[in-house]
DNA sequence: AAGGTTCCCGTGAACGTTATCGTAAGGTGG
DNA sequence: CCACCTTACGATAACGTTCACGGGAACCTT
C-alpha cells in the first residue's frame, strides 16, 4: 500500500498533445484545432489528413485545457430533489439518453428540495463551467434562477419560467389535476380530500384541486387538504389524518403516486375498501402504480419523454436559439383504485 | 433570439482570479494556493487572512486551471446499466450523499450493460480526468477494468475484483441465494426453477442456485433455469416458459425483484395462486417489493449503504491506501409470496 | 559568533488548448 | 500589370492554477 498523498496514476502515462498531432501531420497546432473542431479556414484535404493522424495517434484533447480557453465543459448539470423518488429515475434516463446523443456527460445534483442545497448546486454548476443545466428546482427563488440563467443556458422543469432567458418544460398539472378530480366526481364522489406533497413551489395541483372543488360548490375545500412530504409513509399518515378530520370523505386525490400508495395501504389497514369505500387517484404513474393491488388510478406523465424534451430544449438554447417554453400534456389512466 | 454561435454568457462577467486575491491580501499567488489547499509552509495568521480575503472577494478557483495542473477534476464517475431499474436509484442516492460529503460531483454513465457503451464510458471517464470511478460493469472484460484502474482509483461493484489495484464491494450473492433457495426447500418446495437475468458477468446467483439444487439431489437443475433481461415483462414471459417446460415446479427463485414481480403477475393471470400453488422469491428488496400483493419474499440488500460504502472505499483509495475488498451481507426477508 | 535548521514566502515555468492577428499564395477585375 | 480580395495556414499570446525552486529571516547549536 502506498502512503497518503501518492501521485496518481502509479506510473503516469505520457499524454498525446495537440502538438504531437501537429508534428506528425506536418501542420501547426492551430490547424489541428481547426480540423477537429469543424471550423473553416482549412482545406478539405488537410482536414482529412489531420483527422487521420488524430485517429492514428489516439489523440484525445484535454478537457481541462479546452475548458481553460473556452470556459465551458462538455458537461450538463441535472438538478433534482431525490433520485430515489421513482419519478426521477425515469426522467433521468431520458436525460442521459438524449445527452449522450449530444456527446454531453451528465452530472447529477441531489438537493432534497432544500433551498440551501439548491443554491449550492447552482453555485457548483457555475463553477464547473457546465455547458448547460436542467433543473427541478423546488425551493430556490426566481431571482436566483434568473441569475443562474445568465451564467449558462438553463431549462427549468415542472416550474414556470422564472424570468427572461430561462427556458421551461412543464407538465400541465392543472389539466391533469382537473381530469383526476372530475373523474372522482364522475364516479359519484362529492366529498373529496387531497394529500399534498408540498415540497416546494409547485402549487398548481393544490390550487387546481381547490378550484375544481369550489366550482362544484364544495363548502370548504381548503380544510380538506393535508400536507406532508411526498412519500409512502407520509401518505399513510396523511390519509389517516384526513379521514379523522373528515370521515365523510370518499375520494382522495394525491399529489403523487407515493402518497397515493401510502393512502391505499393505510385505508386497507383501517378496514376500508378501495375503491368501494374510498377511491384514490394518484399522480405521475410511476412504474409501480400499475403493479399494485388494486392498480392505481393515476395521472400519467411521460417521464422519459420529459427528460428527452428537456435536453432537446437545452440543446437548442446551446445552439443559440431563444429560450423556449413547452407544455406537456398528461392523461388520466383509470385503473382499480378509483 | 440570438444567432447560432453566440458567445455565452450574453454579458461575460469578469472572473476573480488567484492573483486578485493575492493582491488584495498582499501576498503571492503561491501563498493563496497554499492557504486554500490546506498545505503547510504557511503561517496560521497568513492563512486566516488569505481565507478571509477569499471569502470577501467570493473567489472561486477555476476547475479548469486546477485540472490543467493536477490532471484531476473534483469529479467522481458512476457507471451503471440502467438508472430506471429501481435497484440503482437507491444505490445512486447513497453515492450522491457520500460524494457530497467529500465535495465531489457525480457524473453518471448509463450503459445498458452493453460492452461497447461500458468501454466508451471508461474512455470518457479517463478523458474527463475524474478523481475516481465507481462501476457496475456488467459486460466489460477484466483486462479493460484493470487498465482503467491503472488510470484512476476504481471500485467495482457487485463483481469480483478484476485484478491488482482495483477495489471491490460485493454483495454476498452466494449467501443470499442460499438463504432464498433453502427457504423454499424449508417450505416444502422441492421442484424449483430459476429466472435468471443474465445481463452480464454476474453468475453467482445462478451458480449457487444450481449448487444448492445439486446438493439436494435435484435431477437436472440446469434445465430449470430460464434466462432473459431483468425486467418485469421478461419475468412474466420467463415464468410462463418455465412452467410450460416443467409444470411440476412449485417454487421459483428470481435473479431480481423485477423478474419476480413479473412472475407473480403471470402466475396469477394463469390462475395459479401465489404462494399456495407456486412460491416466488426475488432478490434486492426494492421499495416496491413490500407494497405488492402478495408482498414479495426477497433477499434484502442495503442499497443505500452499498452506495455509501462504494464511495468510502474509493475515498480511502484516493487518500493513498491500497485497494480494499468488502463483502456486504444480504438477508432474506420472508413476506407473502413464498 | 559562525554555521546549520526551520519556517515562511515569492518567482518563474509549465500544463494544453483556442483566439487573434499576420501573411504568403493564388485568383480577379479593370 | 497593378491593386485588391480570398483562401489556407502559422506564430504568438493568453486562459488560471500548482510545482519546483530559491531565498531571507529567525531560531538553535556548539
Amino acid at each position: 500500500m502506498g502512503d497518503a498523498g501518492d501521485a496518481w496514476p502509479p506510473h503516469p502515462s505520457v499524454r498525446v498533445t495537440i502538438d504531437d498531432v501537429a508534428r506528425a501531420a506536418g501542420v501547426s497546432r492551430q490547424t489541428v484545432s481547426r480540423a477537429m473542431n469543424g471550423k473553416d479556414e482549412i482545406s478539405a484535404v488537410t482536414r482529412r489528413r489531420v483527422l487521420a493522424t488524430i485517429e492514428e495517434l489516439d489523440y484525445r484533447p484535454s478537457a481541462f485545457a479546452r475548458g481553460m480557453r473556452t470556459q465551458r465543459a462538455g458537461t450538463l448539470a441535472l438538478v433534482l430533489s431525490d433520485i430515489a423518488n421513482p419519478f426521477f429515475p425515469a426522467v433521468a434516463r431520458g436525460v442521459f439518453d438524449a445527452a449522450a446523443g449530444r456527446g454531453l456527460a451528465v452530472v447529477v445534483h441531489n438537493t432534497d428540495a432544500d433551498a440551501v442545497a439548491e443554491q449550492e448546486a447552482a453555485r457548483a454548476i457555475v463553477d464547473s463551467g457546465a455547458a448547460g443545466a436542467i433543473g427541478f428546482f423546488e425551493a430556490l427563488d426566481d431571482e436566483s434562477l434568473v441569475a443562474l440563467g445568465r451564467r449558462l443556458p438553463l431549462v427549468v422543469a415542472d416550474r414556470r419560467a422564472p424570468g427572461e432567458g430561462v427556458a421551461s418544460v412543464i407538465s400541465d398539472f392543472a389539466a391533469g389535476t382537473r381530469a383526476a378530480v372530475e373523474h372522482l366526481y364522475g364516479r359519484g364522489h362529492t366529498r373529496l380530500g387531497m394529500l399534498d406533497g408540498a415540497v416546494g413551489v409547485e402549487r398548481v395541483r393544490r390550487d387546481e384541486f381547490l378550484a375544481v372543488l369550489t366550482g362544484h360548490g364544495h363548502p370548504d375545500p381548503g380544510a380538506h387538504v393535508v400536507t406532508g412530504p411526498p412519500t409512502v409513509t407520509a401518505g399513510a399518515a396523511a390519509v389517516r389524518e384526513l379521514l379523522a378530520r373528515h370521515p365523510e370523505v370518499t375520494g382522495v386525490f394525491a399529489f403523487n403516486d407515493l402518497l397515493a400508495i401510502g393512502a391505499v395501504r393505510a385505508l386497507r389497514d383501517a378496514g376500508r375498501r378501495v375503491p368501494d369505500d374510498v377511491a384514490v387517484v394518484g399522480y405521475d404513474d410511476i412504474t409501480m402504480a400499475a403493479l399494485l393491488d388494486p392498480p392505481l388510478t393515476t395521472v400519467h406523465t411521460d417521464k422519459y419523454e420529459l427528460g428527452r424534451t428537456l435536453v432537446e430544449i437545452l440543446g437548442r438554447r446551446l445552439d443559440g436559439h431563444a429560450a423556449e417554453h413547452r407544455l406537456l400534456s398528461p392523461r388520466l389512466v383509470v385503473r382499480g383504485s378509483g
